[in-house]
DNA sequence: TTTAAATATCGTAATATTGCGATATAACAA
DNA sequence: TTGTTATATCGCAATATTACGATATTTAAA
């Protein structure tokens, strides 16, 4: 069907796998990167970084910022971009639980 | 066009946009949050625990697996899945290394 | 050897994503 | 007001993903 049964799994499940689908792209990780170096930018800048057209890389932003991966704040006629980090710490925590459940496991394979 | 241009992405930003791309959907992350529970699995386990047949199961499972995010071991007539803590590890050290990063920045919007 | 089980693969329909040209919108400048 | 700049949205084509019935494969049991 392509459809997926998204009311059966919990809302953390959900949450997660929305965050992770909209880091599963490279143009948003390039994205996250520049981002990451740059501290922040707008959309022009990533147009001229990536071999995408404009609606595409806005279509990017639009994802990630949706996701709550970054910010966007309107500034005169261009819209600054930033990293969310609340967001990011949260994945990081995530993960950091993750390798503590790990630990107290040994692999099976 | 829906094909991505993943020649101009770096191997780096390509595998991670894999791994996230695999952790993107609600029934991988209750795959592997069963997994982190129960230490261990068969296919039929998920089969019972989740609301999608056997061959969807068996898909996801296989991206997971190709993915590197699991791994499978044949016993008998079953396959023993169990995570891959090394990618997790690698995963978990993505998102400290963007911690440290972003603690150095201030938010700007 | 036949049967049962567990899983994988194939084929296909429904839906989602990706990318971009064309165009709309919104703010500033001349 | 008119033009310019920066971004967003629309509409569409190409491709990818999701889900599952049917079936193949593989191993163990009877």
């Amino acid at each position: 069907m392509g459809v997926t049964k998204k009311d059966f799994f919990t809302d953390k499940q959900n949450t997660l796998a929305n965050l992770f689908k909209a880091l599963g792209h490279p143009a948003r990780i390039a994205i996250i990167d520049y981002l990451l170096k740059k501290q922040e930018c707008i959309c022009g800048d990533i147009v001229d970084e990536l071999p995408l057209a404009q609606p595409t890389i806005s279509q990017h932003l639009k994802e990630l910022k949706n996701a709550g991966l970054i910010k966007g704040t309107v500034s005169g006629t261009s819209v600054c971009y930033c990293i969310d980090d609340r967001t990011f710490s949260k994945i990081k925590e995530h993960f950091l639980l993750i390798s503590k459940k790990l630990e107290t496991q040994q692999q099976c394979c």
